[in-house]
DNA sequence: ACTATAGGTAAGTAGTCACTTGCCTATCAA
DNA sequence: TTGATAGGCAAGTGACTACTTACCTATAGT
């Protein structure tokens, strides 16, 4: 659960998907892509992104909507809003004993 | 930079270091150990734990003190408070284009 | 001095992870 | 219907990572 989104962050290629949804929100795979190779120089191929997508949507970080041959990417913030929160503000959320 | 630390809390193991530490600072090895065998059932060895608060100290989460034969450590949540600032609150930090 | 305790170093291993390669499906335009 | 575009599935590979095992150093108590 909360592993899933720390593993999703773990990767910087990943953390650069979020930041260009984060620019630009409904965004399709060739279009996220594109922006990987051309602003941030990252030879990757189409299955890689793909797969790193996949992880973020598991993670909740990302949700996609089907419309005809496109499937949109849209970010989801929400999984990262309290994160930090159990060792910055350890009174609101310690019992939780989970190794999560 | 930033890498070190997603990577750091990557690991749920560490994450529970982390916990640990929030309860209780200033712990040394063997009471890490001690306590993450009890209160969380994992049977890690000494030497893993070990290893696991290189990583924590690597990203600037824990800090360490020597006196003596005991070396105490210390929480430092400081890298934590903003690391999800550029998806939270984009305005504040979008302007950062490495790959961290 | 001897010994137990606290910690460090380093090599080896099994599993995970990011990525590629190759092929397949589905939608749309001509 | 043919071809181009957008995407999916799955096996294989190399690198990384968490963990163990085995041995070594340093401080403290008796």
């Amino acid at each position: 659960m909360a592993d899933d989104l720390f593993k999703a962050l773990a990767d910087g290629t990943r953390r650069t998907i979020l930041d260009e949804l984060t620019e630009k929100s409904g965004q399709t795979l060739f279009e996220i892509c594109a922006r990987l190779s051309m602003k941030h120089g990252l030879g990757i191929s189409r299955q890689a992104v793909s797969q790193h997508l996949a992880v973020l949507e598991a993670a909740g970080l990302v949700e996609t909507r089907r419309e005809g041959r496109y499937k949109f990417h849209d970010l989801n913030v929400a999984p990262l809003r309290h994160i930090t929160e159990r060792w910055l503000d350890p009174r609101s959320s310690e019992p939780d004993k989970d190794p999560s």
